[in-house]
DNA sequence: TGCCGGATTTAGAGACGTCTAACCCTAAAG
DNA sequence: CTTTAGGGTTAGACGTCTCTAAATCCGGCA
């Protein structure tokens, strides 16, 4: 049996994995818990010893494919739960967050069967992250990219927003940045801010590199030859 | 702030008080929680320091009025999350106590008022246990009695079933064993085994002392004068 | 190549919740 | 009033997760 904790540390390392696709070093683990660097190297030796994670001294952490069903595990109960509470507790998108974090490590294989039939078996939660399937396969890589890598005066889709912070979910939402709405890349300026216009808001909207980055979009579609 | 193991006492305190009425002693809870004795005194130092109890060494506990609102809180997590799981998400009633018991120490209270908004603001669960009201004030106590203390040919009405085994639940009902049903006392035995017919089924039932005190009933409707 | 700064690990401690073993108090029986 | 059985408390320990302080390693720069 594993801890609330072990299971924080294990969805930790799978996002970081995610974003860098490196090993994760301590501090960034240390940095997304909000604990101190000895904490996660004490951690990591129990997570090393249940081999759910492999470990080389003093050069970062990668999961094990044991470890990384943990995660999945974690985070399926995490985006369905942020799914059914926008669906059906008329909680906002931006809202959804610390709730699931809270719940997700305190429900039954059960209540997770129920609330995925419920939502009729989604796919992505409300921010467009995609949920992990029942078998808990780790999932391919969306073929998202941050706003960020694209030309100025392209059109893309959002896909999705990868931010956790309610006040930075909701100015977006209030801008018309959510997913699936289509962005024209208008500006990006030199030390990273992108400028773009919605198409289901009237001014563009600026975001600094720490917010756009978060900003997962996929390319236009590509006309039918 | 409080703990989860904190607040699983001071429910566990509560819920012993309402079937005693008396000072809770240490075994008690203990078994109420499945720990030992020594394990109870020394949360119970701490529970008292924070001035959640009021404590007679040697003499048990009972809560003071920040205890019990603390447990009527919890108390309301539990039997709003009974109720919603029964209602929105196909949970037979025995099989909801499990995962309120999980769940109840981590909803907010924005999750606490947006499930009782989505139920109605019920005040009983599927069990029948009254749910506290969100100005946690302890509910004047309801003037159930146990199955038991009827004479035989009463016709009583099942108001509460006060059993958290999924098993029995399962019986019960079976049996035509729930709130709201009607019960003809057939037979008292000697050794406390009550056996009644349900309005809801066709052969009695026979329930051991242990099963029928958590039955609660309330007398049958005296015709108006 | 050698050193230095920054990150990581080791060492040691503390809070929490639990246990077993041993001691002690209460209350009931005589 | 005395004894005693049985529950309650104290004492001491352990596992988990966290911290601060100190030692150690890595990698880049001179």
């Amino acid at each position: 049996m594993l801890s609330d904790v072990m299971e924080d540390y294990l969805k930790a390392i799978y996002q970081l994995q995610r974003e860098t696709d490196d090993r994760i070093k301590t501090s960034e683990i240390a940095a997304e818990l909000d604990v101190t660097s000895p904490t996660v190297t004490s951690m990591l030796d129990k997570l090393e010893e249940r081999e759910l994670v492999d470990r080389e001294k003093y050069r970062g952490v990668t999961l094990t494919d044991e470890g990384e069903t943990v995660a999945l595990e974690i985070v399926r109960h995490h985006r369905l739960l942020e799914a059914y509470l926008t669906e059906h507790l008329d909680y906002d998108w931006s809202e959804v967050h610390a709730e699931a974090d809270r719940l997700e490590h305190h429900i039954s294989e059960d209540f997770e069967a129920r609330v995925a039939a419920a939502l009729g078996e989604p796919d992505v939660d409300p921010h467009g992250s995609p949920i992990p399937s029942a078998d808990l396969e780790p999932p391919t890589r969306p073929d998202g990219e941050s706003i960020a890598e694209f030309e100025e005066g392209t059109v893309v889709t959002v896909a999705e927003v990868a931010d956790h912070d309610p006040a930075v979910l909701s100015y977006l939402a209030e801008h018309g940045v959510e997913p699936g709405v289509e962005l024209e890349i208008i500006e990006i300026a030199p030390f990273g801010m992108v400028t773009a216009r919605s198409s289901e808001a009237d001014d563009p909207v600026s975001l600094p590199e720490s917010v756009a980055s978060h900003v997962w979009v996929v390319p236009p579609a590509e006309p039918e030859p």
